[in-house]
DNA sequence: AATTAATTTAGAATGATTCTAATTACACTT
DNA sequence: AAGTGTAATTAGAATCATTCTAAATTAATT
């Protein structure tokens, strides 16, 4: 569970942007996040990242997931009210929730895309971000019926 | 705050097909949904139906919109881990959060739009519902800075 | 070594929502 | 009209993710 020294160099100087310090917290919860591409909540970080660093605290992971997220690093993707969940995929994409399995799947969506709905709101609407949900069912692509 | 002999009619119909009854305390919120066209939250709603129902239960607020969301009369919008909130705008559409100000707006979209999304998603994924989400602040159109 | 500011920590507090168990309302029989 | 059964409503307790608080730790700087 390491950073490799590029992406080391990525998250120092992201955090001191922000004149935040690259604390060994915050790096060991972006590697984790960077590690495992699937889409952790919380609680999750929590539970793997006192594997490694047994005496990190819950409130520790939620205020370095916010600095990571504050920093541009990572993130937050939310369906309903479930559990925030982090992402460490920077390209412009949605999110896919499989009904069935739970599962957050990336969808990438050319930038084009994005230009197009922007198109459509009114001139004066300035917008920060774009949140692209799916959510639905997966079917069996070998499913012989 | 009363329904239209219209939409008594569509939200009877609604209902019953899920074998659900039209009753006093789910048309009232319905009907309170529908008048102000706002997004409120299941709290608000709850103010606002005790004005003219003053027995209402919070929990029953929100096993109503449980049920009216079930049943396709209004649709929820989320914003990040925000109070769910409520919209009767059952027409393809994507919502605006204004940092500034927290209201929400409604943002019609073309289907076009929308099925062009989906032609993104790999062939097996079959997507029940897509939600679209900016957020970001409004400019002053008559600004002469 | 002392000072300072930022970060981490444990545990308490918050707040939206859901759950539970009791009551009420209503349609359908006798 | 009384009785039965099922769904809906209700008040309040419980849950659970997240935020807050205040104390302890860390690291950089004098």
């Amino acid at each position: 569970m390491q950073l490799t020294p590029a992406y080391k160099i990525i998250f120092k100087k992201a955090l001191e942007k922000s004149s935040l310090k690259p604390t060994k917290q915050r790096e060991h919860i972006f590697s984790l996040i960077l590690n495992k591409k699937d889409h952790p909540t919380a609680d999750e970080i929590f539970t793997r990242s006192r594997d490694t660093m047994p005496s990190i605290s819950l409130a520790t992971v939620y205020n370095c997931l916010e600095t990571l997220v504050e920093s541009g690093l990572i993130r937050q993707v939310n369906f309903e009210r479930e559990s925030t969940r982090y992402c460490p995929n920077l390209k412009p994409h949605a999110h896919f929730l499989c009904k069935e399995t739970g599962t957050i799947y990336d969808v990438d969506l050319p930038a084009s895309l994005f230009h197009s709905l922007k198109k459509h709101l009114p001139k004066n609407f300035d917008p920060e971000q774009i949140d692209i949900n799916f959510n639905g069912s997966i079917h069996n692509i070998n499913n012989h019926s």
